[in-house]
DNA sequence: AATATCGAATGGTTTAACCATTAGCATAGT
DNA sequence: ACTATGCTAATGGTTAAACCATTCGATATT
């Protein structure tokens, strides 16, 4: 009948209290909060629980602190990359496999193209030209280090086209943790580059016509093909 | 060229040390560590510094912090609430709307249940037809409250059924942060509720026979139906 | 005018003490 | 013998006061 009463830790109630405000448009990104000496007298605490309610709160990307005179703890806009460092730790100990991540990324990257490809305005496209000619020149000139730079620009930026930051983010997560697998096991080479100069301006074809569908279709079978090449090459090396 | 030197704070030390052990598998989920009096002397720091360390690893979801005698800091492990709390707050911060979410709900949930129908078992035919079951309970008594409960408890498990954990905490996630907009904005009555019902077991008899692109088919109509119900509700409302 | 120096504000850390919660044990009462 | 009560010690939670380290701006010096 009765749930147990929640034991109050103090700190805790800081972070709740900081936390509603920032997200009641109370405290709005860039605000500065008052002194820790401040801070502890407003909630009636010692400086020691107070600090850990800043830990908190800096950990949950809520604040952001800065040292020495005119320093302290500032609101920052709120941003996708605690879910990114969330989901890395997730990965990175074990509950996920490059598997699962690669077959994930292949449903939902089909859909974020379809959805980029329906929404391309013109100067979308002239961005993507931008960073294909980009690409063309790193690929020209083997610099295989910068064309994965801008590769990884061009699949963040189609995500921005979708104009949906769920997608935006989830690709910025999938991205930033997918990265580190291909960095290890898919070394690129001339003919996987052009590869992947080839279905870019493919793509970028089908967008112009706001075709969704071959878009989507070339990108699904475009992650599909580099991350089978990965799979190969890792279950290739454990063997 | 280079990058400034990180200023050392004493807790992000600790924090790492112990987050590396856990990534390492040096110290297993279940390990308790010793007492923060203990560990401050381990560490060489104060408790007042090697707590704001723990609140750090708490928060991250990495240890779990139990009171009293034979109390202290258990290595967890991880699973996906950090991620999902964490993109709640990216969510409530209003740079996600519950379009944004149905737009992307629509797409993630028909792969989810293509990949689910494929790799459907008839354990899973089981338990969905157990859930269905309950469900028309409900609906016969004109129990909306656990209706939508086990509605919810259906779609976690179809979740599970892709065996992709990826996929299962994306649904966690989505799910849990739609939740608030559908009691809001979206009262079940009998028609709707029977209309839930039908496609249910439109579904199960999609995935019995492991046709993937008919039950992906029939959930993103579904999605797609209940979201429009609810953005015309909201624009009603708002006028 | 440019540069060097210093001081104050502010976060980072330490120490030592006390409070609150809990598990286990000892004791008393039946 | 068994149960219930209460005590004790271990452990996290909190407080307080002092000092260190970094930074910015004011002032002095050249």
């Amino acid at each position: 009948m009765f749930k147990r009463a929640k034991q109050s830790r103090v700190f805790q109630d800081v972070v709740d209290q900081i936390q509603d405000a920032v997200l009641n448009g109370k405290l709005v990104p860039g605000t500065k909060l008052p002194p820790e000496r401040e801070l502890k007298d407003i909630f009636n605490t010692s400086r020691g629980t107070l600090r850990e309610a800043l830990r908190v709160l800096e950990q949950k990307g809520l604040i952001e602190i800065k040292l020495g005179v005119s320093g302290g703890a500032i609101v920052k806009r709120i941003d996708a990359e605690p879910v990114v460092e969330s989901l890395a730790l997730l990965i990175r100990s074990g509950g996920v496999s490059l598997e699962h991540l690669a077959e994930f990324r292949i449903k939902i990257e089909g859909s974020l193209v379809e959805l980029a490809a329906a929404r391309a305005t013109k100067k979308d496209i002239k961005e993507l030209e931008a960073l294909f000619n980009q690409a063309k020149v790193y690929y020209e000139k083997n610099d295989w280090e910068n064309f994965l730079k801008t590769d990884e620009k061009v699949h963040t930026f189609i995500g921005t086209m979708t104009r949906n930051p769920v997608f935006q983010f989830v690709q910025k997560t999938i991205h930033d943790n997918i990265h580190r697998y291909y960095a290890e096991y898919l070394p690129m080479n001339k003919e996987r580059t052009l590869e992947n100069l080839t279905d870019f301006e493919k793509i970028i074809d089908a967008m112009k016509v706001n075709d969704a569908k071959t878009a989507s279709a070339i990108i699904m079978d475009h992650v599909k093909r580099f991350s089978d090449k990965m799979q190969e090459k890792i279950n290739g090396n454990s063997k």
